[in-house]
DNA sequence: CAGTATCCCTCATGATACTG
DNA sequence: CAGTATCATGAGGGATACTG
Protein backbone atom coordinates (compact mmCIF):
# COMPACT_ATOMS: atom_id res chain seq x y z
CA UNK A 1 0.00 0.00 0.00
CA UNK A 2 0.91 3.72 -0.65
CA UNK A 3 1.49 6.11 2.40
CA UNK A 4 -0.77 8.27 0.67
CA UNK A 5 -3.66 8.80 -2.27
CA UNK A 6 -2.79 11.22 -4.64
CA UNK A 7 -5.97 12.91 -3.08
CA UNK A 8 -4.45 13.27 0.12
CA UNK A 9 -1.45 14.44 -1.34
CA UNK A 10 -3.22 17.23 -2.95
CA UNK A 11 -5.10 17.62 0.42
CA UNK A 12 -1.59 18.57 2.14
CA UNK A 13 -0.12 20.78 -0.45
CA UNK A 14 -4.02 23.23 -0.49
CA UNK A 15 -4.06 23.26 3.01
CA UNK A 16 -0.06 24.49 3.08
CA UNK A 17 -0.50 26.49 0.52
CA UNK A 18 -3.61 27.85 2.32
CA UNK A 19 -1.62 29.14 5.10
CA UNK A 20 0.93 30.15 3.06
CA UNK A 21 -1.58 32.53 1.40
CA UNK A 22 -2.84 33.65 4.65
CA UNK A 23 0.67 34.70 5.63
CA UNK A 24 2.23 36.25 2.74
CA UNK A 25 2.54 40.05 2.93
CA UNK A 26 2.29 40.57 -0.40
CA UNK A 27 -1.24 38.70 -0.55
CA UNK A 28 -2.60 40.42 2.73
CA UNK A 29 -1.81 43.56 2.01
CA UNK A 30 -3.03 43.35 -1.83
CA UNK A 31 -6.66 41.72 -0.20
CA UNK A 32 -6.48 45.10 2.17
CA UNK A 33 -6.04 47.14 -0.85
CA UNK A 34 -8.33 45.84 -3.20
CA UNK A 35 -11.58 45.87 -1.39
CA UNK A 36 -13.73 47.79 -3.46
CA UNK A 37 -13.75 50.89 -1.54
CA UNK A 38 -10.72 51.29 -0.39
CA UNK A 39 -8.89 52.92 -2.60
CA UNK A 40 -11.24 55.29 -3.34
CA UNK A 41 -11.34 56.20 0.69
CA UNK A 42 -7.68 56.09 0.64
CA UNK A 43 -7.85 58.85 -2.13
CA UNK A 44 -10.57 60.80 -0.95
CA UNK A 45 -8.50 60.90 2.50
CA UNK A 46 -5.73 62.25 0.66
CA UNK A 47 -5.72 65.92 1.13
CA UNK A 48 -7.18 65.35 4.83
CA UNK A 49 -9.47 64.69 6.90
CA UNK A 50 -13.22 64.07 6.09
CA UNK A 51 -16.27 63.32 7.94
CA UNK A 52 -18.36 60.96 7.40
CA UNK A 53 -21.01 62.29 4.94
CA UNK A 54 -18.49 64.21 3.15
CA UNK A 55 -17.00 60.54 2.13
CA UNK A 56 -20.51 59.08 1.68
CA UNK A 57 -20.56 61.66 -1.00
CA UNK A 58 -16.99 61.87 -2.45
CA UNK A 59 -17.33 58.30 -2.99
CA UNK A 60 -20.28 59.07 -4.56
CA UNK A 61 -22.22 54.83 -4.96
CA UNK A 62 -21.31 53.25 -1.81
CA UNK A 63 -23.90 51.87 0.84
CA UNK A 64 -23.28 52.92 4.55
CA UNK A 65 -23.00 49.65 5.14
CA UNK A 66 -19.97 49.42 2.67
CA UNK A 67 -18.44 52.60 3.72
CA UNK A 68 -18.53 52.02 7.84
CA UNK A 69 -17.47 48.48 7.25
CA UNK A 70 -14.51 49.85 5.25
CA UNK A 71 -13.31 52.41 7.36
CA UNK A 72 -13.82 50.09 10.34
CA UNK A 73 -11.22 47.52 8.61
CA UNK A 74 -8.58 50.42 7.55
CA UNK A 75 -8.86 51.65 11.15
CA UNK A 76 -8.46 48.39 12.44
CA UNK A 77 -5.29 47.91 10.38
CA UNK A 78 -3.79 51.45 11.15
CA UNK A 79 -4.00 52.98 8.31
CA UNK A 80 -6.44 55.56 9.12
CA UNK A 81 -7.74 57.38 12.31
CA UNK A 82 -11.28 57.94 13.84
CA UNK A 83 -11.89 60.93 15.71
CA UNK A 84 -15.34 61.31 17.54
CA UNK A 85 -16.47 64.98 18.54
CA UNK A 86 -18.68 65.16 21.15
CA UNK A 87 -21.84 67.43 19.94
CA UNK A 88 -25.58 68.10 18.58
CA UNK A 89 -25.39 66.31 16.07
CA UNK A 90 -22.24 64.08 16.37
CA UNK A 91 -19.16 64.82 14.60
CA UNK A 92 -16.58 61.71 13.32
CA UNK A 93 -13.57 62.79 11.43
CA UNK A 94 -11.43 60.09 9.63
CA UNK A 95 -7.95 60.91 8.69
CA UNK A 96 -5.02 59.03 7.03
CA UNK A 97 -2.14 58.20 9.55
CA UNK A 98 1.55 58.27 8.41
CA UNK A 99 1.27 54.32 7.91
CA UNK A 100 -1.68 55.10 5.56
CA UNK A 101 0.05 58.14 4.17
CA UNK A 102 2.98 55.53 3.11
CA UNK A 103 0.99 53.74 1.01
CA UNK A 104 -0.06 56.45 -1.38
CA UNK A 105 3.68 56.77 -3.28
CA UNK A 106 2.51 52.78 -4.05
CA UNK A 107 -0.80 53.17 -4.68
CA UNK A 108 0.22 56.23 -7.10
CA UNK A 109 2.91 54.18 -8.36
CA UNK A 110 0.59 51.56 -9.46
CA UNK A 111 -1.68 54.30 -10.72
CA UNK A 112 1.04 55.09 -13.37
CA UNK A 113 1.45 51.82 -14.03
CA UNK A 114 -2.77 51.27 -15.04
CA UNK A 115 -2.70 54.62 -16.45
CA UNK A 116 0.60 53.80 -18.78
CA UNK A 117 -0.58 49.89 -20.26
CA UNK A 118 -4.06 49.75 -19.75
CA UNK A 119 -4.78 50.91 -23.34
CA UNK A 120 -2.23 47.78 -24.33
CA UNK A 121 -4.36 45.69 -21.66
CA UNK A 122 -7.80 46.49 -23.46
CA UNK A 123 -5.91 46.11 -27.54
CA UNK A 124 -4.79 42.35 -25.99
CA UNK A 125 -8.29 41.58 -24.55
CA UNK A 126 -9.94 42.92 -28.07
CA UNK A 127 -7.29 40.96 -29.57
CA UNK A 128 -8.00 37.68 -28.23
CA UNK A 129 -11.78 38.07 -28.25
CA UNK A 130 -12.07 38.88 -31.98
CA UNK A 131 -9.84 35.43 -32.06
CA UNK A 132 -11.94 33.60 -30.07
CA UNK A 133 -15.10 34.49 -30.15
CA UNK B 1 -43.70 67.33 -6.46
CA UNK B 2 -40.07 66.91 -6.47
CA UNK B 3 -38.02 65.99 -9.29
CA UNK B 4 -36.40 63.27 -7.98
CA UNK B 5 -36.24 60.85 -4.42
CA UNK B 6 -33.84 60.81 -2.72
CA UNK B 7 -33.75 57.07 -3.25
CA UNK B 8 -33.93 58.10 -7.06
CA UNK B 9 -30.73 59.93 -6.50
CA UNK B 10 -28.75 57.68 -4.88
CA UNK B 11 -29.92 55.23 -7.50
CA UNK B 12 -28.43 57.69 -10.02
CA UNK B 13 -25.09 58.09 -8.23
CA UNK B 14 -24.59 54.40 -7.72
CA UNK B 15 -25.06 53.70 -11.36
CA UNK B 16 -22.64 56.90 -12.61
CA UNK B 17 -20.17 55.12 -9.43
CA UNK B 18 -20.60 51.91 -10.92
CA UNK B 19 -19.33 52.94 -15.03
CA UNK B 20 -16.91 54.93 -13.51
CA UNK B 21 -15.22 52.07 -11.37
CA UNK B 22 -15.65 49.51 -14.21
CA UNK B 23 -13.64 51.81 -16.63
CA UNK B 24 -10.92 53.13 -13.98
CA UNK B 25 -7.68 52.23 -14.66
CA UNK B 26 -6.19 51.62 -11.44
CA UNK B 27 -9.21 49.78 -10.08
CA UNK B 28 -9.04 47.72 -13.35
CA UNK B 29 -6.20 46.71 -12.55
CA UNK B 30 -6.20 46.17 -9.42
CA UNK B 31 -8.66 43.58 -9.93
CA UNK B 32 -6.43 41.72 -12.10
CA UNK B 33 -3.90 41.80 -9.82
CA UNK B 34 -5.93 40.59 -6.45
CA UNK B 35 -6.87 37.74 -8.17
CA UNK B 36 -6.47 35.29 -5.45
CA UNK B 37 -3.18 33.41 -7.84
CA UNK B 38 -2.28 35.90 -10.31
CA UNK B 39 0.69 37.26 -8.18
CA UNK B 40 2.03 33.84 -7.62
CA UNK B 41 1.31 33.11 -11.22
CA UNK B 42 3.10 36.12 -12.21
CA UNK B 43 5.98 35.00 -9.84
CA UNK B 44 6.04 31.92 -10.88
CA UNK B 45 6.73 32.69 -14.60
CA UNK B 46 9.25 35.71 -13.66
CA UNK B 47 12.65 33.57 -14.02
CA UNK B 48 11.12 32.18 -17.46
CA UNK B 49 8.48 30.00 -19.27
CA UNK B 50 6.87 26.97 -17.63
CA UNK B 51 4.71 24.34 -18.39
CA UNK B 52 1.51 23.65 -17.28
CA UNK B 53 2.13 21.19 -14.95
CA UNK B 54 4.86 22.92 -13.71
CA UNK B 55 2.67 25.94 -12.43
CA UNK B 56 0.48 23.57 -10.87
CA UNK B 57 3.27 22.18 -8.82
CA UNK B 58 5.08 25.53 -8.31
CA UNK B 59 1.53 26.98 -7.22
CA UNK B 60 0.61 24.37 -4.92
CA UNK B 61 -3.07 23.98 -4.03
CA UNK B 62 -4.49 25.50 -6.92
CA UNK B 63 -7.21 23.64 -8.50
CA UNK B 64 -6.79 22.69 -12.34
CA UNK B 65 -9.57 25.04 -12.85
CA UNK B 66 -8.59 27.85 -11.08
CA UNK B 67 -4.97 27.40 -12.87
CA UNK B 68 -6.53 27.53 -16.43
CA UNK B 69 -8.91 30.14 -15.58
CA UNK B 70 -6.50 32.40 -14.62
CA UNK B 71 -3.45 31.80 -16.88
CA UNK B 72 -6.41 32.57 -19.62
CA UNK B 73 -7.40 35.73 -18.46
CA UNK B 74 -3.96 36.91 -18.23
CA UNK B 75 -3.54 35.41 -21.76
CA UNK B 76 -6.24 37.67 -22.54
CA UNK B 77 -4.78 40.80 -21.05
CA UNK B 78 -1.86 40.26 -22.86
CA UNK B 79 0.25 39.70 -19.53
CA UNK B 80 1.35 35.94 -20.70
CA UNK B 81 1.49 34.12 -23.66
CA UNK B 82 0.23 30.08 -23.68
CA UNK B 83 2.60 28.21 -26.75
CA UNK B 84 1.30 24.82 -27.69
CA UNK B 85 3.41 21.95 -29.09
CA UNK B 86 1.67 19.62 -31.22
CA UNK B 87 3.56 16.45 -29.37
CA UNK B 88 2.21 13.21 -28.18
CA UNK B 89 2.43 14.27 -25.22
CA UNK B 90 0.61 17.53 -25.72
CA UNK B 91 3.06 20.63 -24.22
CA UNK B 92 2.02 23.61 -23.43
CA UNK B 93 4.25 26.54 -22.59
CA UNK B 94 3.54 29.46 -20.82
CA UNK B 95 5.92 32.98 -20.61
CA UNK B 96 5.25 36.60 -19.76
CA UNK B 97 5.32 39.11 -22.54
CA UNK B 98 6.60 42.01 -22.16
CA UNK B 99 3.89 43.63 -20.78
CA UNK B 100 3.77 41.37 -17.88
CA UNK B 101 7.27 41.63 -17.13
CA UNK B 102 6.66 45.59 -17.19
CA UNK B 103 4.20 44.82 -13.85
CA UNK B 104 7.08 43.07 -12.65
CA UNK B 105 8.45 46.14 -10.67
CA UNK B 106 5.48 47.49 -9.77
CA UNK B 107 4.41 44.62 -7.96
CA UNK B 108 8.05 44.28 -6.46
CA UNK B 109 7.31 47.75 -5.19
CA UNK B 110 4.14 46.73 -3.40
CA UNK B 111 6.34 43.60 -1.69
CA UNK B 112 8.87 46.04 -0.47
CA UNK B 113 5.67 48.27 1.45
CA UNK B 114 4.35 45.04 2.45
CA UNK B 115 7.33 43.31 3.85
CA UNK B 116 8.30 47.11 5.32
CA UNK B 117 4.74 47.56 7.26
CA UNK B 118 3.19 44.38 7.84
CA UNK B 119 4.14 44.22 11.33
CA UNK B 120 3.02 47.73 11.88
CA UNK B 121 -0.28 46.60 10.84
CA UNK B 122 -0.51 43.72 12.90
CA UNK B 123 0.54 45.61 15.89
CA UNK B 124 -2.25 47.91 15.07
CA UNK B 125 -4.41 45.24 14.67
CA UNK B 126 -3.71 43.63 17.84
CA UNK B 127 -3.91 47.17 19.50
CA UNK B 128 -8.10 47.66 17.98
CA UNK B 129 -8.77 44.01 18.80
CA UNK B 130 -7.43 44.33 22.27
CA UNK B 131 -9.30 47.40 22.95
CA UNK B 132 -12.46 46.20 21.33
CA UNK B 133 -12.99 42.85 22.11
C1' DC C 1 -25.28 63.13 11.90
C1' DA C 2 -23.42 58.79 12.09
C1' DG C 3 -24.15 54.91 12.34
C1' DT C 4 -26.68 49.32 13.38
C1' DA C 5 -29.31 45.46 12.13
C1' DT C 6 -31.36 42.39 8.93
C1' DC C 7 -32.37 39.97 4.87
C1' DC C 8 -31.13 38.39 0.43
C1' DC C 9 -28.76 37.27 -3.65
C1' DT C 10 -24.98 36.92 -6.70
C1' DC C 11 -20.54 35.53 -7.88
C1' DA C 12 -16.07 33.59 -7.10
C1' DT C 13 -13.94 29.54 -5.69
C1' DG C 14 -13.44 24.79 -5.05
C1' DA C 15 -14.32 19.58 -5.32
C1' DT C 16 -15.09 16.08 -8.40
C1' DA C 17 -15.32 13.62 -12.54
C1' DC C 18 -14.55 13.12 -17.39
C1' DT C 19 -11.74 13.80 -22.19
C1' DG C 20 -8.83 14.77 -26.64
C1' DC D 1 -0.35 16.07 -20.46
C1' DA D 2 -3.45 19.57 -20.43
C1' DG D 3 -7.27 20.51 -20.01
C1' DT D 4 -13.31 20.83 -19.86
C1' DA D 5 -17.84 20.18 -17.49
C1' DT D 6 -20.77 20.15 -13.65
C1' DC D 7 -22.33 20.99 -9.20
C1' DA D 8 -22.04 22.86 -4.50
C1' DT D 9 -21.11 26.56 -1.03
C1' DG D 10 -20.00 30.51 1.37
C1' DA D 11 -18.54 35.07 1.77
C1' DG D 12 -19.07 39.81 -0.05
C1' DG D 13 -21.90 43.21 -1.12
C1' DG D 14 -26.31 45.71 -1.57
C1' DA D 15 -31.32 47.23 -0.24
C1' DT D 16 -33.93 48.54 3.41
C1' DA D 17 -35.36 49.94 7.85
C1' DC D 18 -34.29 51.42 12.47
C1' DT D 19 -31.46 54.19 16.43
C1' DG D 20 -28.54 57.12 19.97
Amino acid sequence: MSTSTAAQRREQAKVAYDAYLANCPVRRVLDRVSDKWVILLLNALADGPRRYAELRRIVAGVSEKMLTQTLRSLERDGLVTRTVTASVPARVDYALTDLGMSLLPVMRALKAWAEAHIAEIDAARADYDRAQP
